[in-house]
DNA sequence: GCGGCAAGTGGTAGCGCTACCATGACGTTG
DNA sequence: CAACGTCATGGTAGCGCTACCACTTGCCGC
């Protein structure tokens, strides 16, 4: 007899079909394929073969369904185009590619209340685990976090409160460490250049203003920033602005590697000498800060391992280990290049 | 009487729970959700204040097992960190944020095989659309596109047998303005510098040499690649190997910005006025090149737009009017500037 | 006045999978 | 050797939703 096939499915294979084919029961072959040391080695080999020659997909519609839980990441980062979130994200897809897991993007433009709604969006799908930028959700994201019933992980920064896990460094140490190189290597009319100016640049700044208070060296006025999003032009028309309204300025710490290049480029055109009567420093330390000319001194952050790390310490608490220490501060390195080398 | 909640379903609730507050079948309140146009008025308001009540959130994945749909874009681009993708992604990301449609990514690493892996791990999930960059699919990768039962659009690239839908533009065409501009500006040693050399620098490549070969200008030794990945730091040492190969080199045509980036910080370390000694030209027209110093001409390309693009088309297709034209070519612009100015 | 048709609604039966519990075949123990 | 685990396997009953069909109205045309 000929098996009318289902209207609907379009004529997969089903986990009874290759039950049938094995000769056992469906949830064996479920078993078989989920846990297999708890199925004999001989029903084992029969249900693989069965799968192969059938070349049957487990429909992860139907598994999440039944199980409640979808194997799924959800990943929540304030920009795609950002290098730097671009590396997280990178850490976090090589580092799932291998298993089940599938990934889910969300980009929340830097609003708070777009990753509301991104999370609300993600919660009815039970992912097995989510992982967030930043540190500053609204209350009524943290609550989403706080009950969406699967580990959480909040990568980029480190802070005192973990919803549960964190990964990241401390932006207000390496703004204070940029600041402190600058003052070290002489400079005294030191500026603070900074675009977008969310949460981590804010701190980026304290750090700053912390460094440069404690030289007795701050004034309000060194401080250019602008909400606008951050840019390579814009970061040159913000030097041009820090330094028609203060030309005694002989260092600019810069918010991103960005407007570190947008300053340099701008000493080049209108003939400023870097690091002598300028000296830059900029934030991320891309890859191209290395190569520039002159080479620009930056503070280095481990974006890629930020992501990787993260699913490790996701998946773990998957498999129910949780790591001792909830938060991991992975730290950064300030890179002395020749931009501030005077 | 208590309901008994189930011990599987977090507690949330379900369809069953707002058609009994609404006082009507499970099947119309689904109808209201997706279709409100079939239900009556009256109904339609009830159902609404059920929905907002209880908070009813529909589970995508029992939707996704029922209407053998998932509401899921697909999408597959060979890179997550290249600028370039990124802007695709975002166009994609902006367009479908209003939407029903989440977005699953995947990151082939420029890998054929890693392209084949991921069709298959979308499949099963079958994702509403996708959308996959390049033309240059594997056999088995065309195949597993041809059968997927949805709308498919290849980006980055026009060519003549779009399995579905196309929006892009001709690489070549792209190159070869490059080379045509140089040629005119007066330079006649050009060089062409390309890393990774993936299908679509070789279009940027072959394109580069037609038109060195109509100007009989063309000579094997002004070529240097290499299949490394791209990076600022590569070009500079490329642009190295080129002029201690060929001295007389006069001009560069780079595979991308960032080659094209390392070849200008190149020149001032090395003293190499641009574009009186070299002249620079680069691929895809990122922010900064109109920026750096002196700024460098390059190809424009329309990244985002063919983000947008694409998910115009697929959600046209999706609603059963596919466009008239299945291939879309957005073209490019050359960007004159100063690094061919001379 | 009756068949026919459209619009609005609901019941039933799955979608493909897994949680839960039951079963039977083996030891293992005192 | 009875009582009791343990292991491997299977059956049943859903998970929450929608496709499909059936039913009830009310209105039209002849």
């Amino acid at each position: 007899m000929i098996k009318p096939r289902s209207r609907r499915g379009g004529g997969r294979p089903t986990i009874a079909d290759v039950a049938r084919k094995a000769g056992v029961g469906a949830i064996t072959v479920s078993r078989a394929l989920r846990d297999p040391g708890r199925v004999s080695e001989d029903l084992r080999r029969q249900i693989e073969s069965a799968v192969n020659e059938l070349g049957y997909v487990p429909d992860p519609n139907a598994r999440a369904l039944a199980s409640a839980r979808a194997e799924v990441f959800g990943v929540l980062v304030p920009s795609l185009t950002n290098n730097v979130f671009a590396e997280v994200v990178r850490g976090i897809y090589d580092s799932l590619s291998d298993g089940p897991f599938r990934i889910q993007l969300g980009n929340t433009h830097y609003s708070g209340l777009e990753e509301e709604r991104l999370l609300q969006v993600f919660g009815p799908q039970r992912p097995a685990a989510l992982i967030v930028a930043g540190i500053d959700q609204t209350p009524a994201s943290r609550k989403l976090l706080e009950t969406a019933g699967c580990p959480v992980v909040q990568v980029m920064e480190t802070g005192p409160d973990p919803v549960d896990m964190m990964v990241g460094f401390s932006h207000f140490e390496g703004g204070k460490a940029a600041a402190e190189h600058l003052i070290e290597a002489g400079y005294r009319r030191i500026g603070f250049i900074g675009a977008r100016m969310d949460p981590r640049s804010q701190r980026r700044l304290a750090g700053y203003r912390a460094a440069m208070e404690a030289a007795g060296l701050f004034d309000a006025r060194l401080t250019t920033t602008t909400p606008v999003p951050s840019s390579v032009t814009l970061g040159r028309e913000l030097f041009r602005d820090a330094l028609a309204k203060l030309p005694s300025l002989d260092a600019v710490f810069c918010n991103n590697d960005d407007i570190a290049l947008g300053v340099l480029f701008e000493c080049h055109r209108a003939s400023i000498a870097v690091p002598k009567t300028i000296g830059i420093v900029g934030f991320n330390d891309l890859d191209m800060m290395e190569v520039a000319f002159p080479s620009v001194t930056s503070v280095r952050t481990y974006r890629y391992e930020i992501g990787r790390r993260a699913v490790a310490m996701a998946l773990a608490a998957i498999e129910g280990n949780r790591p001792e220490s909830r938060v991991v501060d992975l730290g950064f390195e300030l890179k002395r290049r020749e931009s501030t080398a005077r």
